[in-house]
DNA sequence: AACAGGAGTTAGTCAAGACTAATTTTCTTT
DNA sequence: AAAGAAAATTAGTCTTGACTAACTCCTGTT
């Protein structure tokens, strides 16, 4: 009797839980975060970070590869980006509404950012008329959409599932040769996992509408031009 | 080497301790508090409320007498007024400034107490015009001064008039109820009747403003929440 | 190919704060 | 004055999230 690897929701994200969350996906742009890195980041010691890591993987929220560091799932990449979303937008009302100091709002937000309801979210949004960036100039996500075009197949881990957001139109040939194996916008897919030395990507892919699902191995290239819903 | 019986300043007050210290405030006008008023009043269980009563004590913020309930020493009532001015200072804030509804504050209000910064606070407050109370009539101590509250309508005898002072903020359905009646801080009320056998209140409203009056009966629930300026 | 040193992990501890179960005090009632 | 009920406490457990100490894995040198 195992984890289940999908694991289910988690039923709470901790204070804790999101500012781990946040700091992965502010390291994590070009891959794996190493756990000391995030240890530095979060100023907590190597074994706490360890330790957090585990539990996130537990939840679901990222991948962690012992000793290879953590990497986010589509799920934890989400929450990262609502707790960023409320930081941002806590700045920006800290500083246009209330009068902080551009220097003083990053403390305050800090510390709010974790007990802001989605009413009050909603109502500070709608009071700075829905502002695309900060005080800083940092866009601020919104509907999990705008800020990051999602993820390719490439920065996925093994094990991670998702659903094709978009696929890069510059070249025709590719667009028909994705298509004819069923990766569209709307398919489901599977990351079976990255071969060594840089390889290809095996993938399973579930077009919309079919069932048995099947398996192919993609070119880094191509892997790189299939991006998953954020 | 043993504790200090006058035990030094406790070097954090923890947002538990705070929700501790504050309801021990507001159950307190009267001497002690039994310790099972207050699990109930924080929805804990009793061997909790126990618990945390033996750290507070240590750290002197109250006394426990084991068996004879708690009450706030003065660095402990300085405690919870700084956690009620902060509470009612918020309340202010979301229903003036950020435009919540008067049933909403309170538990917006509840969850972001705990985590204002002094800076944030004294800015508020000077937004505001350093208000005297929150929007359910509740002074805003300040300086540690706090104030005696009115009688309720059910302590009133029949035949008497006066202005309501200020509204239980803790449950939003009644605050929806009372707002609809018009009983609202500045409203003129006359008690009419007190009906037999424990019965409810029969009263008479002049909400501000508004001219004709209207007869309400009130549960004695509602009517010992409402209470008139003294 | 061996190995030093750094990165990562395991094991074990601690504090806050909640819980249940069992026990003790105090109060009320006959 | 004794019995029961209600209130309070003790004892022991659990979870979260941090820590130190000790061990293991990986990698870049020689």
């Amino acid at each position: 009797m195992s984890e289940d690897p999908v694991a289910a929701a988690p039923a709470t994200i901790t204070p804790a839980m999101q500012d781990y969350l946040k700091a992965i996906f502010r390291l994590g742009e070009t891959g794996p975060v190493a756990t000391h890195r995030l240890a530095e980041e979060l100023g907590v010691t190597a074994p706490s970070a360890t330790n957090m890591a585990k539990r996130l993987h537990e939840v679901g929220l990222l991948t962690h590869e012992p000793y290879h560091g953590v990497q986010l799932t589509l799920k934890g990449r989400q929450a990262a980006l609502d707790v960023v979303r409320r930081h941002r937008l806590l700045e920006t009302y800290l500083a246009e509404a209330v009068g902080l100091g551009w220097d003083e709002v990053h403390d305050e937000a800090e510390r709010l950012e974790h007990h802001l309801s989605e009413r009050l979210e909603a109502r500070i949004d709608s009071l700075l008329g829905f502002p695309a960036t900060d005080p800083h100039g940092d866009p601020i996500p919104r509907d999990g959409a705008n800020l990051a075009p999602g993820p390719t197949l490439l920065q996925m881990p093994a094990g991670s599932e998702g659903t094709v957001s978009r696929v890069s139109d510059r070249d025709p040939e590719q667009l028909r040769y994705l298509r004819d194996l069923g990766i569209i916008p709307g398919a489901r897919i599977t990351v079976i996992e990255h071969l060594p030395f840089e390889g290809p990507v095996r993938v399973r892919v579930l077009p919309p509408g079919e069932e048995p699902g099947q398996e192919y191995v993609l070119g880094r290239v191509l892997a790189g031009v299939v991006r998953l819903a954020s």
